[in-house]
RNA sequence: GGGCGCAUAGCUCAGCUGGUUAGAGCGCCACCUUCACACGGUGGAAGUCGCAGGUUCGAAUCCUGCUGCGCCCA
């Protein structure tokens, strides 16, 4: 060891950093190595699993994305570093209606699933020109295929993304939502769940968007507040002319009542009750029964029940085996019908013909102004039945993409059963650890609060199909109850081109013959099973068993209710296990608050200070830089999106460059750590190692930044690196050189390591100047994490104050120096220094250095117990040295 | 209406299980060319810790209520 180090000459590095040159290069390096590799042969105990969002790839990139997908890249970096086989993949998420919007938009198509494939369809993106004539009409196949080619674009843009941000995902991991791979696992999940007798068909009522023409779940339900009116309506009582008053929002729905509720104790109703009504305008007769559900204090205290206008008309339908009679269809218009015709009875057809001749075929709030106008007209020698009107505020509920409040449409949908499986999932709930913890309530509550079995079916064109076929019996209806599914081996299948065992193709849809379920899954169906997909559940069993359950799963809040609780219930369901240990939950990217506005998420804002994409502000503040500003943001809080600390990052990076510079360059021989001060720092960089693990640990990345950033700056640059300078360029002080060399070099190496996880390019750079070699480690990301054993050779202080006691005094001279407009780098002839005793006594073994960094000649030191810290009390600087002019 | 979170310097935030004078970065002001860094350095000013009670020797921190903001749900 005799050896002096490896250094750097400054001069053949470039001035300042070259951030984008550097991402580049280094990237290539990381894949060409195969840096961030899983090892399929390392026992699950050393390996550290992720869960990883697929992110969505039709949607536009913006800075948000980085933020949530840095937290975990941190991690795993932290991870890898402790020694762990990290598992890290990267699915694409181009399932389902984002996409199908989006290749809609790009190529200005439409599907329709009646038209035939056409070969060799070739498209182009669509002008604006194009987009004022009629969408071009696709098959279902020629619409998949638009969709497979754009999102294979659209992955490339977020490949370039993930990569330049440093993502440490092992590409060999990747995955499609739509791809075979992923059709078969939900395939394979469904076919399971389905044996396990956890699904049902029904030919019920279901939450129905009328513009995207699908059933939706109630996870993508959203409540949107509207002024709405009330309007007392006049029905009056079979068999006499008394007649009761009615308040309804939604009067369009009159000719698809069934029936009249009131509460059993209100005494203004209760003589009604198994009487008929007889409904105004269209005269149907409908029963009058009690139920215990009717809020008396709300409107009249006597409502109609419609088929359907909400969940509650959906129960009574069901609990008093009530007439359907569905008056909107699937597109959201008003269907025809016939009264005078069974189930369609009046006492008065013509009329009531006439009067819904006016609606038929219009939409819901078109066929109400004309229900209310009708039902405003007086008749002859008559009052009007509209009573009053009254304008209210209410939720309604809406498809979360959707532009038009949500029906009931009573059609076939295949569910998942959850309802009767609460206690469990919440069970499930309390075996993961949510970081931060409360976020297990926004799952408790959900899950506690619960109405629907899951709806997994979707009317949809793009998404992972249904496995199976019905049979279809001698009058040509298909034979629901019993299902044709095929094996497990046959998987991933479209059930519309594969034929099911046992039959030929000409007998598709043939009396005898089978017919395909033509849906699609929930695009949450699949991505529920994103462990299963990555641990290649039930296809490769050694495999899955050392990577499921995985160690973390990183998501926002907002889809605790979607992917959280859907992937809780499939492991659940398929495994009767968790399926990861822990949860760690990102907040949201806002936007600055602007004056009278709200906060706003930054994906759905549009332009402002957020209009600088990702690549613009890696441009302008380095990868490094953005990741910084990511990392600084603790578990599940919100963060503003705010340039400064976006440029406290890439001033970071700068000074991580300069400093190592600056310790590498300095030569000695190799020696032992012998001098009190640099002990003293060592001792206090191992108290920081100490704390950043114990964050890490606990997921706390950003308190490990802040602490290791905080030592960085005024431990390491501002004292330290000051403290030492003049010894380790002493040339009269072999030893005291060496020794400086070897701390501010071991200082250097372990900060360097701290700080790897978040900026991992300035990191990796530095190390690769000189302790790549002499570590025999080429890359920082493979190195350990810095532990105690680092730390042992050093030894400890002889006073725990003496590092502590040079800083401060040196800040005390500092400060007189700048009281005095004096330059720090100026002589000092003469000083009084005042302390307490045990200060000075602390300051002594490291007097010399702070000395010599202060430039400090003549001095005298007085004890003073009523101080609390160094004062400098007289003090004289060495005169301004001349200017020398510039050669 | 229910649940959760937040409220600390002009701005963005940190302050762990209660402990002297409440911290950081940015911004602002003054000063300094210093041989790693002017993409820098030194120092300074700046806060009734949302409001009102309570517990305590002691509260930004714990409890209660209120106000405002945000999110989730009904």
């Amino acid at each position: 060891m005799s050896d002096s180090y490896r250094t750097i000459d400054p001069q053949a590095l470039p001035k300042h950093f070259d951030a984008q040159h550097v991402e580049a290069e280094l990237n290539a390096r990381w894949q060409q190595e195969g840096l961030y590799h899983y090892d399929a042969s390392r026992p699950r105990e050393e390996t550290f699993v992720v869960d990883t969002p697929p992110p969505t790839v039709s949607g536009n990139l913006h800075i948000g994305h980085v933020f949530s997908y840095t937290h975990t890249d941190v991690i795993v970096r932290y991870k890898r570093m402790r020694g762990l086989n990290i598992f890290y993949p990267m699915g694409w998420d181009d399932n389902g209606l984002p996409t199908e919007r989006r290749v809609q938009n790009h190529y200005h198509v439409r599907c329709d699933p009646s038209l035939p494939y056409e070969e060799g369809v070739e498209l182009e993106q669509a002008s604006s020109k194009m987009k004022k004539k009629p969408a071009r009409m696709l098959s279902r196949p020629n619409f998949i295929e638009a969709c497979e080619t754009l999102t294979k674009e659209d992955e490339k843009v977020y490949l370039a993304l993930w990569q330049r941000l440093g993502l440490s995902v092992d590409w060999r991991q990747e995955y499609s939502t739509v791809g075979a791979h992923c059709r078969k696992v939900a395939q394979m999940s469904f076919l399971d769940l389905y044996e396990k007798d956890h699904l049902y068909s029904s030919d019920a009522p279901t939450l129905w968007d009328v513009d995207f023409q699908t059933a939706i779940a109630q996870a993508e339900l959203e409540d949107r507040d509207l002024d709405s009116t009330f309007n007392d309506i006049a029905f009056t009582v079979e068999g006499s002319s008394e007649e009761f008053i009615i308040a309804t929002t939604r009067p369009e729905l009159l000719p698809a009542c069934v029936a009249v509720a009131a509460h059993p104790e209100d005494e203004r109703y209760k003589h009604l009750f198994g009487k008929n009504a007889i409904t105004p305008l269209f005269g149907v007769p409908v029963r009058i029964f009690a139920s215990e559900v009717v809020d008396m204090e709300k409107g009249t205290g006597i409502l109609m029940i419609c088929t359907f206008g909400d969940q509650t008309d959906v129960q009574w339908w069901r609990e008093e085996k009530l007439p359907l009679r569905q008056v909107i269809g699937r597109r959201g218009r008003m269907l025809p019908l016939t009264y005078g015709t069974e189930g369609w009875e009046s006492v008065d057809a013509a009329a009531a013909n006439e009067h819904y001749a006016k609606m038929v075929g219009k939409r819901p709030d078109q066929a109400r102004k004309i229900v209310l106008e009708i039902l405003g007209e007086a008749p002859e020698g008559g009052v009007a039945p509209l009573r009053a009107q009254k304008p209210i505020n209410h939720a309604v509920k809406f498809f979360e993409k959707g532009d038009r409040p949500l029906e009931f449409m009573p059609t076939r949908q295949w569910f998942c059963r959850l309802l009767d499986k609460k206690e469990d999932l919440l069970a499930r709930g309390e075996q993961v650890q949510w970081h931060p913890p409360f976020m297990r309530d926004r799952f408790s509550l959900w899950t506690e609060n619960l109405a629907f079995d899951w709806c997994i079916s979707r009317q949809r064109f793009f998404g992972v199909p249904f496995p199976m076929w019905y049979r279809v019996d001698a009058d040509g209806q298909p034979v629901y109850e019993t299902p044709l599914l095929p094996p497990v081996d046959a998987l991933p299948i479209d059930p519309t081109t594969a034929v099911p065992a046992g039959y030929e193709e000409s007998q598709r849809g043939e009396p005898g013959g089978f017919v395909a379920e033509t849906d699609v899954f929930d695009t949450w169906f699949t991505s529920s099973m994103t462990p299963e997909v990555s641990s290649h559940w039930r296809l490769d069993n050694e495999r899955h068993e050392k990577l499921f359950p995985a160690d973390i799963r990183p998501q926002a809040h907002e889809i605790i209710r979607t992917w959280a609780f859907y992937t809780i219930a499939k492991a659940m369901l398929h495994e009767g296990t968790v399926p990861w240990h822990n949860v760690v939950i990102s907040g949201w990217v806002v936007q600055p608050k602007q004056k009278g506005s709200k906060t706003e998420k930054i994906s759905k804002s549009k332009g402002g200070s957020a209009g600088l994409g990702p690549h613009d502000l890696m441009d302008k503040f380095t990868a490094d830089g953005v990741r910084y500003w990511s990392a600084h943001a603790r578990l599940g809080v919100d963060t503003t999106f705010d340039e400064n600390m976006f440029k406290t990052g890439k001033r970071l990076v700068t000074k991580l460059y300069n400093a190592s510079k600056f310790a590498l360059m300095q030569t000695a021989e190799r020696g032992a750590v012998t001098r009190e001060m640099d002990k003293g720092f060592l001792a206090a960089l191992h108290s920081v190692v100490d704390e950043a693990t114990a964050s890490f640990e606990a997921f706390d990345f950003a308190s490990a930044l802040k602490t290791t950033e905080t030592f960085f700056w005024s431990g390491y640059t501002d004292s330290y690196v000051e403290l030492v300078k003049a010894r380790a360029r002493a040339e009269d002080d072999a030893e005291g050189r060496a020794s400086a060399v070897a701390a501010l070099r071991l200082g250097l190496e372990v900060l360097l390591r701290l700080f790897a996880p978040f900026v991992p390019y300035i990191s990796e750079t530095v190390w690769g100047w000189a302790f790549a070699d002499e570590r025999g480690v080429p890359s920082i990301h493979a190195a350990a994490w810095p532990s105690a054993e680092l730390f042992e050779a050093a030894g400890t202080p002889e006073r725990a104050g003496s590092f502590g006691a040079a800083t401060q005094c040196l800040g005390a001279i500092n400060r007189s120096k700048t009281a005095a407009n004096v330059g720090v780098a100026r002589g000092i002839t003469t000083m009084t220094l005042a302390a307490p005793a045990a200060l000075l006594a602390d300051l002594e073994p490291v007097r010399a250095d702070v000395w010599a960094a202060a430039k400090v000649g003549q001095f005298e030191l007085v004890a003073d117990e009523a101080l609390a810290d160094f004062e400098v009390r007289e003090i004289e600087f060495e005169p301004k040295p001349e200017k020398t002019p510039k050669a």
